[in-house]
DNA sequence: GTTAGCACTCGGTAAAATCGAGTGCTAACA
DNA sequence: TGTTAGCACTCGATTTTACCGAGTGCTAAC
């Protein structure tokens, strides 16, 4: 893994020593927030040479826009790609022991239905980098019905339970205007079945056209599941350690501004899935195109099964986030999240 | 409405002219965010007495703990008493018509299962309001089962779906050592409905004793629905506008601790309890006994069908919020939500 | 009981002074 | 040609000082 993906396709390498020093930079600057100068990095990194070598460097550094500087007088902050060149130069990172045995112990022990799992694997995400966490888990559209059940409540209205083949349940409420028996209900659930069973929900089933009470109530179950198919894809999104957003990043507008994001759910289903189509791992300040987010870094890794994506988790923290430190861990998480899955366990 | 359930049983009423005083501080500070002096109040509120009256007024009412200065030569601030004696004493505030229209609005045209309109609600009360608003869904655990199915995933893998009376679905996941072919599906999932229908979850039933493959599925679902009883009763919480936290807080601290604490589901269930059972609809500062909230106050409004409490809805915000709004958007809405389930259509 | 008058307090703001990390440049050097 | 020591210079950050004025508490008179 010595490198990974690269956006900008003009992005030539550089020579041995403005690659160290851009490193330095970039390094010192994740540690200490604050800009760097000639001199440290010319005391840290290994390089021989004097600060005046270094600052000459960096004036060509900037140039080439992988630093920048605050003000005049001032140390250099890495730019965007300059954390990009980082990012795509940075040697694969080990997860701290203490933290490889979190996770281990976290998918041994961990029990109980996808959602579940999905949503404390957020919790464990954020626990271990400090960072918040996002787990998105892809939707059951293309799954098959295993069952489809119509459960009687009251006289006007019943509930249509779905069971998916990758073990996802949904309900329906079917509220109709006329009465129904309860051996109505039972009768038309079970032609529910019968027509559904098998069935993903993008086929077209046969219903039937009858005028009478069960024909009635199986057009209605059908068409509510197959409404809710387009807006719904049912993608779930489990957020953890939102407060960490308010350690992590300065000024309180800042904070609002990513809050605001992270409610939307439907826009963190759409970043994550963005990111991913690039095929890239680290998307950084600007690269992933939502303006509020400029100030940010969100690493994602996806979680297959079988060769296919069926889900993501990521981690969002300001661009000078501890990128090595968090891609081991987003992608530890992703794998044991794919064995888990994969393997027998996989409720 | 003209008072509250008081809290503080000393809380003996203070002269016309001392609450008045208090409440033009309270809703100066509340305005202004700042110390409020003798004088604005002197001119503000209708009192035709000179700013040394307030003052001395103000002296005697810090003295009884109703007002707080920040330090000498400063002006008053409310302390918890203070606002608690303000808000006992608030007459029922009215919704503005905008915000009326936007409340009927929604309620009309929202859709959907419960889940969905508790976390619709959640959105909607933190638009109304500018604060983070909280909805909580009791659990299910006193309803009835109205159907109970097994699902066959794979040889050891099943399903246990089990709808309740008040609409809300479970799934459990059942995970046996030994194979089952479909037909065993089948026949222990028959048994586990009869025997399960019309039970409650804490009602305990004969489960079958022999060995053989159905009646070891159907004990397995039995004991695993009894499991979860205790632990996950079911709540749920939606938090809506949680971005509003950063806006409203000043310091990041409090905002990290404010989200943290939001983070934690079951807590924020436990405050909203807690505060309803006091039969309080207000906490303030201290109030509610949580620490990290001490800063905030918490306005809840019990949500009930048929005369019992199934839900909440609360908002959080700092102690300065203004709470004859507020009060006003949460009783709105929990009697909208009252009737919208409580009405023919209770999905 | 109320009020005008007044000395006093003290946080907030602004202006001034100071500091020093870091720069850019130049001239000398290997 | 690349490197480096030296140095003047910049400019944000910090500290110092001065000052203002909102607001207080107290007292004496009404």
């Amino acid at each position: 893994m010595a490198r990974r993906v690269t956006t900008s396709p003009d992005n030539a390498d550089l020579d041995a020593r403005k690659a160290t020093i851009l490193e330095a930079v970039v390094v010192e600057h994740i540690d200490t927030a604050q800009p760097v100068g000639s001199s440290s990095v010319a005391q840290n990194a290994d390089l021989a040479v004097s600060s005046a070598t270094v600052r000459s460097e960096m004036v060509a550094l900037e140039r080439e826009g992988y630093l920048a500087q605050p003000h005049t007088s001032a140390g250099r902050v890495p730019t965007d790609k300059g954390y990009r060149y980082f990012v795509d130069h940075l040697d694969a990172g080990v997860l701290g022991s203490a933290q490889q045995r979190q996770v281990r112990e976290f998918f041994a022990h961990v029990r109980g239905e996808v959602e579940d799992v999905l949503e404390q694997t957020a919790t464990l995400l954020s626990r271990l980098t400090s960072y918040t966490s996002v787990v998105v888990g892809s939707g059951h559209s293309r799954s098959t019905i295993l069952s489809a059940q119509l459960v009687n409540l009251d006289a006007r209205h019943h509930l249509l339970v779905t069971v998916y083949s990758d073990g996802t349940v949904t309900k329906n409420s079917v509220l109709v205007n006329f009465d129904a028996t309860a051996s109505d209900v039972v009768e038309a659930s079970r032609q529910l079945n019968a027509l559904l069973i098998g069935t993903t929900l993008d086929a077209s089933v046969q219903v039937p056209s009858r005028a009478d009470v069960i024909a009635r109530l199986v057009r209605e179950g059908v068409s509510l599941l197959h409404a809710e198919m387009p807006t719904a894809e049912g993608e779930q999104v489990y957020i953890g350690g939102s407060s960490h957003v308010a350690e992590v990043f300065e000024g309180v507008e800042t904070v609002r501004q990513v809050l605001s994001i992270l409610e939307q759910e439907l826009l963190v289903v759409t970043l994550v899935e963005d990111i991913l189509d690039k095929g890239v791992s680290v998307a950084i300040g600007s690269e992933h195109g939502y303006a509020p987010l400029s100030s940010c870094a969100v690493i994602v890794a996806p979680v297959s099964l079988e060769g296919e994506t069926v889900g993501a988790v990521g981690l969002l923290g300001p661009t000078r986030m501890k990128y090595r430190e968090v891609i081991a861990a987003a992608e530890a998480v992703s794998k044991h999240l794919t064995t888990h899955f994969g393997g027998g366990d996989r409720a």
